[in-house]
DNA sequence: TTTTTCATCGAAAACGTTTTCGAAAAGCAG
DNA sequence: CTGCTTTTCGAAAACGTTTTCGATGAAAAA
């Protein structure tokens, strides 16, 4: 059975083209009757229009890109998720591209975006990405974007995030409350928005509780696993080993439990753990790891939401929303007294 | 700025739109001398072809559909990624459709499928489908498909799996050998290809094994988190409850671990687990969880690159590959003595 | 009756490519 | 200089929609 199109049913029909594709997308030119035949005859013959005939004709593709760094993740996923359930909402699609954090790969891709292929961008920056020329210009085509997480401060694009400086700022609180007098903070990146945030909230947590304060201690991993091994480990060898460690993300945190299993440290007793996480899993683990949990579900919810805001009213050009929510500390075995 | 499309390439070169779009993509039918004089104005206004109107003339896309029950999920995400990192290579684009488990939604994302918006598809079940309808249609329209873990069994598509049941054999087996006596299994569905030969595997290593054998006890969950804590809660709590358990999937041995806090149990002490799944904290869990691991990303990388060899030479039509690969069972604390 | 309006449809021009086919020019052999 | 091939390009027809605009006939208003 070969494929079915206008041209198909207009003939089986005795109908013109224009009428056929009038009566499909319900217009008032069309009888109510014919309306009726069209769509049967449709229904019958399993008529699917060609959607890129008409994302060409109409030069919009129902079509949206979300551009991540990586997706077997816990955060990244669900974020997806939640990008993915207002977008099919909406009747549109979601081409997914992985920059792997690589600057290299997220240039390429956003380059490619001016092609016309999506009619908005969902975007987390890589942690290489110090510079926004690549994105200011696809920016500059007209394309909606919006950020989300690790954000690029760009004029008039609106942005999705959580209380980073905040969060950064109570989980060292948390750390220093339960009697750590040495704080080591564990980045991948010094370029990213959130690192700068979480980072900032950390200094400051330190600087500002009067209780001694331990001393500025940050790390910046890299983002491969090898490095961040190493990276750590070198850390907790030192014979001033920092007493607690606030990881920024996830993965982090899991390599330092990895690294304590392996020298023989002791989470709490000998060192004591939180970090940013969604890790659903992170009550069962071996202590149970105190998290700074994002809501990542609502994050790609509203930050698809407010890009088909853009999308759909463009005149609003105006319109620079930066969504804040708020992210939850949950105080677990890791951070616990001994 | 507004977009360059060829005719304006053409009209500022003194050329057609013929030339200038052969120049392009290199054909020999023009001088080396014009083609670098396209290429370089093309680089200069920084044009890029308009994908729609390509693939409207070409017929093809450039586009592969992933059709997966959830993303939000260690095995999905990590075969997503293998996916993309190939689909990549070859310069395709990845649409991903989420059916959250439901047989309508996918019903309905197949029979969007039919437009022609994508080239190829690599599908997943989900765990309400027991009825192949829907996808032999769209295999019948000359639609590529490769199905990957929970497949559908119809003639001359290609899938791609694990051992699921030697993997089952195993599971069962290993969990006998650690002295329990009554073993039951979960699943979430009974429909599914997975369930059907990991039950068997499991039913078999029962009957196999002159051990005393414990008797055949499966419980399919349903798939919403309610349900699943509910039935495990009760099997948990009778008093001839199993002193094994085989989670069919990750997210019931997470569910299992949770009873068992609630209800006071000690794993393994009493009550031993083993459980499909690509958890990265599997090791580091209280206590670690014994796995049977997928080789996710091999998964995705395998089925897309069987999907490219249909989509690239259809005239194969014979080929019916059917890729097995190796799970590895990794015996942790969850099933050891005492 | 004549003129206007209204309801219903169709012809045709887009949308931006790719590709076929023929034309012109240039080179070469005779 | 003639006939032939080769090189290089352009005209035009697709691909399958959507949309504008005009045509037609019938009903309503004059």
């Amino acid at each position: 059975m070969e494929k079915t199109d206008l041209k198909k049913l207009a003939k089986e029909l005795n109908l013109s083209i224009a009428t056929v594709s009038k009566a499909l997308r319900d217009s008032w030119e069309i009888k109510a009757e014919t309306k009726q035949r069209v769509r049967d005859l449709a229904d019958k013959l399993n008529y699917q229009p060609n959607p890129y005939a008409s994302s060409m004709r109409k030069r919009k593709s129902q079509t949206i890109a979300v551009v991540i760094p990586e997706i077997a993740n816990n955060f990244f996923s669900v974020v997806l998720d939640g990008i993915q359930v207002i977008a099919e909402k909406k009747g549109f699609h979601v081409l997914t591209y992985l920059t792997h954090e690589s600057y290299t790969n997220e240039i390429a891709t956003i380059r490619h975006l001016q092609s016309g292929r999506v009619d908005g961008v969902l975007m987390s920056l890589c942690s290489e990405t110090a510079d926004y020329q690549h994105l200011v210009r696809l920016k500059e085509t007209g394309m909606p974007i919006v950020f989300f997480d690790r954000i690029a401060e760009i004029p008039d694009c609106p942005t999705v995030t959580t209380d980073d400086y905040e969060s950064g700022y109570r989980a060292t609180e948390h750390l220093l409350q339960n009697h750590c007098k040495t704080i080591a903070y564990l980045s991948l990146s010094q370029h990213t928005s959130i690192n700068r945030k979480r980072q900032q909230g950390y200094i400051d947590a330190l600087k500002n509780i009067p209780a001694k304060p331990g001393k500025n201690l940050a790390v910046h991993c890299g983002d491969e696993n090898g490095g961040i091994m190493l990276a750590i480990k070198k850390l907790l060898s030192k014979k001033n080993r920092p007493e607690g460690i606030f990881a920024s993300v996830e993965k982090l945190a899991i390599a330092t439990y990895h690294v304590c299993n392996e020298l023989k440290l002791k989470i709490p007793g000998d060192l004591k753990v939180i970090s940013f996480s969604n890790l659903r899993t992170a009550s069962l683990l071996n202590p149970s790891l105190s998290t700074i949990t994002q809501p990542a579900f609502d994050i790609g919810r509203e930050a698809c939401e407010l890009l088909f805001r853009k999308i759909e009213k463009k005149s609003n050009n105006y319109m620079s929303e930066h969504l804040v929510l708020k992210s939850s500390l949950i105080a677990r075995g890791s951070t616990g007294r001994i």
